[in-house]
DNA sequence: CAGGTCATCTTGACGTTGACAAAATAATCT
DNA sequence: AGATTATTTTGTCAACGTCAAGATGACCTG
């Protein structure tokens, strides 16, 4: 009708798919998880209430697909900061676990809807690769930082891996749930990277090559 | 009308309240968060559509009353583990810590929704009280830790109860969406008894009178 | 015990939501 | 060009949370 489309062009077999998923990212981050509605999110993208669904048959399929896309910028996050660190196994899981961090810290609303399993379709391929890949970033310098020490059971090693994701996952969540600012005087990023700091020391002082 | 009042009794000026907040318990349990609704919930409790209307003010206000119940049975049972082990002061926060996860993988759903402050009052008082009294349990015993040695500032005391915080909370949350399945091996509390000492004896190998 | 008052609960309504069906529109293919 | 198909709109439905108004029962005063 009589509707400019100035940027975004061409919607009728533009692609529409983005579009709404660009809008679920906004009304996600704006609004919060709660709120979301994909006849809002619909509204942003400038279509009809019903369009959606020929993109996606559920709200839950377009926010399984918002949090697929949540997960590959987790993994960029931690890819991100362990670039930035040393190649010292235990400086590269120190980025991994600020690198995760970070990331909730900037898209908390995303961060939050990416464990919310009743929202979302856990069934989902592409979601589950791209989670079981962010936690790759994770797992995969513990398992090196083990390798050093053959003494130590592989077992050990996994439960380190679990220990590290637990940590900085719970920090996350409690920092984004306001509950962790009895420490007014470390912001977010500083209060995460000690704490981490502090468990790897901890962690490696069990290990042959401490620090 | 014809209805019959068979156990509960008295509905009419009987306390309503708390039958809400019991069919709210069972429903959210049953249910999920996300799929709990008010009208519901007065339908489990007997009651027409409105009636919650004049003993809550919302459903947020609701959800505050039973998030605030779930928050003291979180207490209990930190204090039922921590009872139940030696008096050692690292025994004592092992207790703490599998007395949170015990409770997170007995109520799920009141576990998320504790933690939901977009669905929950934050600033209501008794749930913060609630919310205090349970961080508590946790941040006690650690300065219980801390005061053995005076070398150590209260810094990294404080940084430890963040750090014992966020293991546990973080672990609850993974293990309840199921993303530490992998080790199918140990079961949920056997796994977090094991996540939780390593992490202690890692911490208490800094402290003098280690383990 | 009568009558009034108030808290409690019910009924009905409104606007909004997610999902579905059917109609309308535009792109593509032959 | 004409038909087929993919895409989008319009309209409808039941269910939701909240509000307003009316009904119901308990309590209190005289």
């Amino acid at each position: 009708m009589a509707r400019t489309r100035t940027a975004d062009k061409a919607y009728h077999h533009g692609d529409l798919r983005s579009a709404l998923l660009e809008a679920a990212d906004g009304l996600l981050e704006d609004r919060g998880v709660e709120a979301f509605t994909l006849r809002e999110c619909a509204r942003r993208a400038g279509v009809s209430h019903a369009a959606p669904a020929h993109h996606f048959k559920d709200v839950r399929s377009l926010l399984t697909a918002v949090a697929a896309g949540a997960f590959q910028r987790i993994t960029a996050s931690m890819r991100a900061c362990k670039a930035a660190a040393s190649p010292d196994p235990l400086a590269q899981l120190q980025g991994a676990g600020e690198g995760y961090i970070a990331f909730a810290l900037r898209e908390p609303q995303h961060f939050y809807l990416m464990f919310r399993c009743s929202v979302v379709d856990t069934e989902d391929p592409e979601l589950a690769a791209s989670g079981r890949e962010a936690f790759l970033e994770l797992e995969r310098p513990v398992a090196a930082l083990h390798r050093v020490d053959d003494a130590m059971a592989d077992d050990e090693g996994s439960i380190d891996a679990v220990l590290l994701w637990s940590l900085v996952h719970g920090f996350a969540h409690l920092y984004l749930d306001g509950r962790l600012s009895q420490r007014a005087d470390l912001d977010a990023a500083a209060l995460a990277e000690r704490v981490i700091q502090r468990t790897l020391a901890a962690l490696g002082a069990n290990l042959p090559a401490g620090r």
